[in-house]
DNA sequence: CTGTTAGCGCGTTCAT
DNA sequence: ATGAACGCGCTAACAG
């Protein structure tokens, strides 16, 4: 009853000294064919392969890094939602940029909790990963330090470090909430709403902040009315559109802050179509089709950049912090063109 | 000018030794203190942690895992396009299921290259990663019978492994298309166009079935006049729709075969709104606000069940391969319930 | 309660 | 061209 569905009986593993029995020779010499370095006549190196693959022999990467300085080929990316499709394309740009490397991704999540940010973070560098790419979501990212002098690159996406000297890649935030903005004040627009997760993100923080000064550029100063930074989980980004759209004089346009906040946005605004003027942040599948003009930008090129300064880092760790911005920019495909009506 | 700018001055990391030394203690020691296992008074114990902090110790899981027979907690996921959003979800299930276990993804790519397949998996295996979750895409998956029998778990996901026994994940793929026919032949179509890549791929190929079969329960035997299955990137799903509009007898409904074929015919459909029925393959982002009925499922759920599998196997290795089925459920939006225009 | 010995699988150093 | 010895960092198995 030897069946293939036996269920696998746990043999043993060969090892080089195994491969070296079976060929005859000396564990040292099946490491030379392995690694094609030393010199193997080709005799021997025919009978050490025949060996190694009658014994479905692999090599122990494990004792391979240790014996190396505990040096490995993975890379960390530690990562908050898992979920948003936004992070999901950065790791992909990271992946494929590392991939060119010969570097292995290995993937962790916070679960956006800041607590268990410097655990995971720990547990990563206990596998000894050869570099850290994260986007933080502790409020302090100090008790990095000491592995950054060890000469881990850590590199920060999305959002920088706090109390931490270290690189960075983030988004042009500011500019891409006040150019969006811009271009509705030069469409007549002056009652604009943002709505947003509360502004305790770097990323919220800077997009209000475009959001403002578009408007203070037009004479609007006091834009505390329209602002809606509640906490965004679908329905209530609704509820405040509903809330905008029930004052007394209701904003002609929206802008939001982040793509589940554009979600809730357009499922608000269903019932209300062509009345009020729509930009969102991060751009989304189909958005073209239902006609939502966004700031866009490429999440890849976040990761791949991120991905590339790790790589440098390992090839020449000294330097003074570098902190890369990706451009955003305005698509205009119908919603935020819509004017703002006439005075009457 | 020791600055905090000045760069990583690459020192060595502590090793238990050197925590010994600084402590007084034997390395061993040491490694009880940190393992929390053996019996340590709680007086050296201090003293041994306090300098692993000053050290900034930090115990290297490489060397465990090589000592506990090269053992490690790390499990890869292999997939093949990491842009495409579904896959992601299926990752995000997969992690987070792990998580649980006190296990690590690691990610890798085949860039949907079957060559390279193997390749990847090799790397993964030398990395000695405890189980093996993949998205096949080489036309043989036999090579890892070996490994298999090594004891090495080995989980496909979404389509099952070709000339290997192995645990499997797959989506009721034959039941989804068939139910959304079966719903659009309830509502009188009879000319219903079925739009997916080339039928190679299982899920493709059971989608086909499905559709074929749910037409001929209700008499229609030949469907090959409305089967579209060129490579579908964007635009030529756009043509296939085109081309069917453009026949004597256009079809009255359309279902699309994966999230990409979906793409193209919505985007294709713009230009006639509300004249054709239609119901897309995989779920996505906004598309109730957008009112596309679509064939949907868990995707999270997929990767849980693969990673559940995998730990279940790792706790007991034996039994007969297992195979789950993921369920698809039609969600009516609008879409797929244009009735078919009366014969007159 | 603590230390010593030994070895996980591999590759570098030095011989031969 | 090949082999012997040693050690990477850690931890069972034994002492004591």
């Amino acid at each position: 009853m030897s069946g293939a569905d036996a269920g696998p009986a746990t043999q043993p593993r060969a090892t080089l000294a195994d491969v070296g029995k079976l060929a005859g020779v000396s564990p040292k010499t099946v490491s030379r064919v392995m690694l094609e370095n030393g010199a193997v006549s080709a005799e021997t190196k025919e009978r050490v392969m025949a060996a190694a693959r009658a014994l479905r022999f692999r090599p122990n990467n494990l004792a391979r890094s240790l014996r190396h300085g505990s040096v490995t080929t993975t890379v960390a990316f530690v990562i908050g939602d898992l979920t948003n499709p936004f992070y999901f394309l950065v790791a992909a740009g990271i992946e494929r940029e590392l991939a060119k490397h010969g570097l292995m991704m290995i993937l962790a999540a916070t679960d956006d909790d800041p607590g268990s940010e410097a655990r995971v973070v720990e547990t990563l560098l206990k596998q000894r990963v050869r570099a850290l790419l994260m986007v933080p979501i502790a409020s302090d990212q100090s008790y990095l330090e000491g592995e950054r002098q060890l000469g881990t690159p850590v590199i920060f996406i999305d959002r920088p470090a706090k109390n931490l000297v270290a690189d960075s890649v983030v988004l042009q935030n500011f500019e891409g909430t006040a150019d969006a903005v811009r271009a509705l004040t030069a469409a007549g627009h002056r009652r604009i709403a943002f709505i947003c997760s509360p502004a305790g993100l770097y990323t919220h923080q800077q997009r209000l902040a475009g959001y403002r000064q578009a408007l203070r550029e037009v004479g609007v100063t006091d834009t505390a009315p329209w602002e809606r930074l509640e906490e965004v989980g679908g329905p209530s980004a609704a509820e405040s559109v509903e809330s905008l759209l029930a004052m007394d004089e209701p904003p002609t346009a929206i802008v939001a802050g982040n793509n589940k906040a554009s979600s809730g946005v357009i499922h608000a605004l269903r019932g209300h179509p062509d009345e009020i003027a729509f930009v969102g942040f991060d751009d989304f599948e189909l958005a073209d089709a239902a006609g939502i003009s966004v700031i866009a930008y490429d999440p890849a090129e976040l990761g791949r950049r991120a991905a590339r300064l790790a790589v440098s880092r390992l090839q020449d760790p000294i330097g003074p912090p570098q902190h890369v911005e990706i451009p955003t920019h305005l698509i205009a495909r119908g919603s935020g063109e819509i004017p703002a009506p006439s005075v009457g």
